[in-house]
RNA sequence: ACUGCAAAUCGCUCUGCCGCCUUUGCCCCGAGUAGUCGGGGUGGGGAGGAAAGUCCGGACAACACAGAGCACCGCACCACCUAACCGGUGGGUCCUGCCGCCUGCCCGGGCAACCGGGCGGUGCAGGAACAGACAGGGUCACAGAAAACAACCGCCCCGAACACUCGGGGUAAGGGUGAAAAUGUGCGGUAAGAGCGCACAGCACGCCGGCGCAAGCCGGUGCGCGGAUAAACCUUGCGGGUUGAAAUGCCAUGUACACCUUGCGCUCCGCCCCGGCGGAGGGCGUGUUGCUCGCACGCCGCGUCGCUGUCCUGAUCCCGAGUACCCGGGAGGGACGCGCCAGCAAGGGGGGUAGGCAGCGCAGAGUUCCGCUGUGAAGCGGGACCCAGAUAAAUGGCAGAGGCUUCCCCGCUCUUCACGGGGUUGGGGAGCGACAGAAUCCGGCUUACAGAUUUGCAGUUAUU
RNA sequence: GGUCCCGUAGUUCAAUGGAUAGAAUGGAGGUUUCCGGAACCUCAGAUACAGGUUCGAUCCCUGUCGGGACUA
């Protein structure tokens, strides 16, 4: 189903900084990933449900003045992370991982959706199965 | 028609699919005796003119509060509008610009008609932090004799000298400096001069009359005429308690016990083997973040009259301290409350999140239409409408159509010998553009802004 | 969300409303030296922006823009 709900969003302020202080990243053009597997017992806290993932997005303000360019970008990635992300999910259950995720916008210029969309797309192609 | 300026309005529309936030209108499912709660579906609603900056003013909330003065901060022509305002509307005064007008005045040129310049009035447009500089002191660089109660040159008088000149005094008309130099022009007057006097003009103040709510204006009259700076100190008048939704209230943050099990005990009902077994523990509603229990409150019903507790007591009394009020204590009085399984023991148990609910969109200084009143801001009356409420923060993505704008290509057409230029009712391609995202809510102000429309004014061109 | 503060050479700081805005350091050129350093001489370089008050504004006032601090 073609979803993006609230229980889908990672919400915890907890999980979120020790997400920037623990979690591993790499660089899917024009995104920065970070992430972080969580036990089972941390995401029933956490709210998944069932659910393999949480995500947030963030768009820095030094690069973008204006509110609006702000949200514009938040929306155009979350709706490729929702057209997309049954291929993510696919592969967390096949391993039975948990993952906090954080998508960080870099680039200095706004970018259409096509871009965006392969920024995701490459996201998921690069993340790492377990060793 | 185009260009510029000013004001006002709008700031792409529709369809399909997928998705997000909200909503108890409707339907379905689940839990419960029920109130109700949870989930799903469907229907409804879902950013702006500035949502921005946070510059003013309120609503609202908490805390504080006898009164007065000082200090501090803010405002400053007048009236009105408004919940209020440093906002708005109308009016006044001053300044600037413009062209037009004037039977106004002055100067220059000309035989004259008239022409040029200046001042004044009037009209139009724009602007003004527009209280006070006779309440007080302060400051005014450089230049200049002098920057505030001014004699450098000059002019005049007197004395000395009599070749030049020197001393005393008068004088603000002329000179030059400067941002600013002691009302302007003319006549009289004088030794020379000077508002010293007069006429006209300008400014300030007082009085009288008229108009106006007022600011102020007009006319008359009297008296006077030595800068600037208050967006430097200051004076006068008026206003201001402080802090702000991260305010504020509630729930949760558990050695207290919700809850479960066992045993004892209370009341009532039923059954029988008379000692046990089983069942029940008033009803309805509201609140307690949600659920179950429980608890609290209200009403009704039953029961009850004694007790401790809480609160109130300005117009009752006594006491303490004090000048007195406020204040503290007691007596007396009044109101409320207290019951309807209260309780004991042992064991078990220790949910999740880390915030949640209200404030918060709640019919409101609400939106919109019509009418009336008013020059206008606005007010009044009537009709219709209910219109965003997120919280790592909701409006997006894809596809198509319409419409608009700019540009390009082709076609058609007008003009030209041609090059070229103009038009478009056609077809195709590109673009949809700016500023910008609600966060308690309103009224303003300021700032940003692609494009479109309307109105007014000015200019240019063409036609009549 | 709210409250407050600050913008001067590339950098760190000065400057009663009054001449061409001053100093240190850094930069460029020159003198000196075999070369470099040091020293000496010379030069360039700034009031965030836009209005207003004033004869005159870095300074006073208003509005923008930018930066920063505090507040759970």
């Amino acid at each position: 189903m073609y979803t993006f709900s609230q229980n889908e969003r990672l919400k915890s302020r907890k999980i979120i900084s020790r997400l920037f202080r623990e979690g591993q990243a790499f660089v899917a053009y024009p995104l920065r990933v970070v992430w972080l597997p969580l036990s089972p017992e941390e995401s029933a806290e956490a709210g998944f449900g069932a659910l393999p993932a949480q995500l947030a997005v963030s768009v820095p303000r030094r690069a973008f003045k204006t509110a609006v360019a702000r949200n514009r970008l938040k929306r155009r990635i979350r709706e490729a992370y929702r057209l997309h992300k049954h291929l993510f999910y696919d592969m967390l259950t096949a391993s039975d991982r948990r993952i906090a995720l954080m998508l960080v916008f870099l680039d200095k210029e706004e970018a259409a959706y096509p871009a965006i969309e392969a920024g995701v797309l490459k996201m998921i192609r690069k993340f790492p199965t377990p060793a």
